[in-house]
DNA sequence: CTTCAATAGTTGAACTTTCTACTATGGTAG
DNA sequence: CTACCATAGTAGAAAGTTCAACTATTGAAG
């Protein structure tokens, strides 16, 4: 249906279009990505974003809430996927000293060799399906606005 | 780790800046238009988009296959959807004519209704944290960048 | 007309995520 | 010190998604 310009209510129908591609193209990356990962790993997109962001902290350990936040999953997710994750050993936990509530996730040697042989056909999946699809420049702006949205949504 | 601007297995510090914002900022934004839309009424983000695209359609009524072909969800992922939104009088399904394998899904009128109540409320919620939090060229950037993902994930 | 591959959709089990309630520790105000 | 509220994390059930196997119909080849 068209809308009115002047309308603040509806979106006019090029922010619709804009809006609908990308749902479509979010939903098509991911489900592509995760397909590609499991193809060439058994590490799902989610587990392996958990090793990335273990093998990036100091002594490849994050608190359990820390990993929560940057992954903006919910806690319980995390002691789920977490806990899958050490029953294969590719991670352990260990209670944290500083804080007796807190609980520590480490990477292990085999997390990190999982890590190390996903990487290189992840990031030429990431290549093939977004970053070599755009121009540089696109590819930018695409960075910038998704993070003015991610402050949108802490509000 | 700094990686080389020239090397093409992995990523720029620049792109994997991009590719982060971008992970981080779709699982915000979903979470959050998720919540808001559950909040508001008694739909999560997917079966409302359902709803929409039965809305558009000729007869409120589309093929289970371009239901799942447009939302880019899993056939069997449709099916199960359906069942319990059917379950909930918000659809119908109903054997098609012209081919005897296929299902036909329809809006009723309670669906309809449903989305009418939903949608005023979710429209100002995209504009909140997406819409009005870009500026319109970034938004038709993200939506032209997106596109071509659509199209990448494709092949 | 029959065979056969391809397409449409469903089913139930396995897996993942969310939801709700719970335990335990930490920090703070009286 | 002792309430008390906030924070950290977990556990199990419910809800949703994926996976693999299945039925049924269609369309095309022989």
């Amino acid at each position: 249906m068209m809308m009115e310009e002047t309308d603040v209510l509806w979106l006019t129908d090029e922010q619709q279009a804009s809006w609908r591609a990308f749902l479509e193209g979010t939903a098509r990356l991911n489900e592509t990505l995760n397909r590609d990962l499991e193809n060439d790993s058994d590490l799902s997109l989610n587990e392996y974003e958990v090793l990335v962001r273990l093998s990036e902290s100091p002594h490849r350990t994050l608190r359990m809430s820390q990993l929560a936040d940057s992954l903006a999953y919910s806690r319980s997710r995390v002691t789920h996927t977490i806990r899958r994750m050490e029953e294969r050993g590719l991670v352990v936990r260990e209670s944290c000293v500083a804080d007796g509530r807190g609980v520590n996730c480490a990477l292990t040697e085999a997390g990190v060799a999982a890590l190390v042989a996903a990487a290189p056909r992840h990031v030429s999946s990431v290549r093939r399906h977004l970053v070599d699809v755009l121009t540089p420049e696109q590819l930018v702006v695409l960075g910038q606005a998704m993070e003015r949205v991610s402050l949108a949504c802490r509000t």
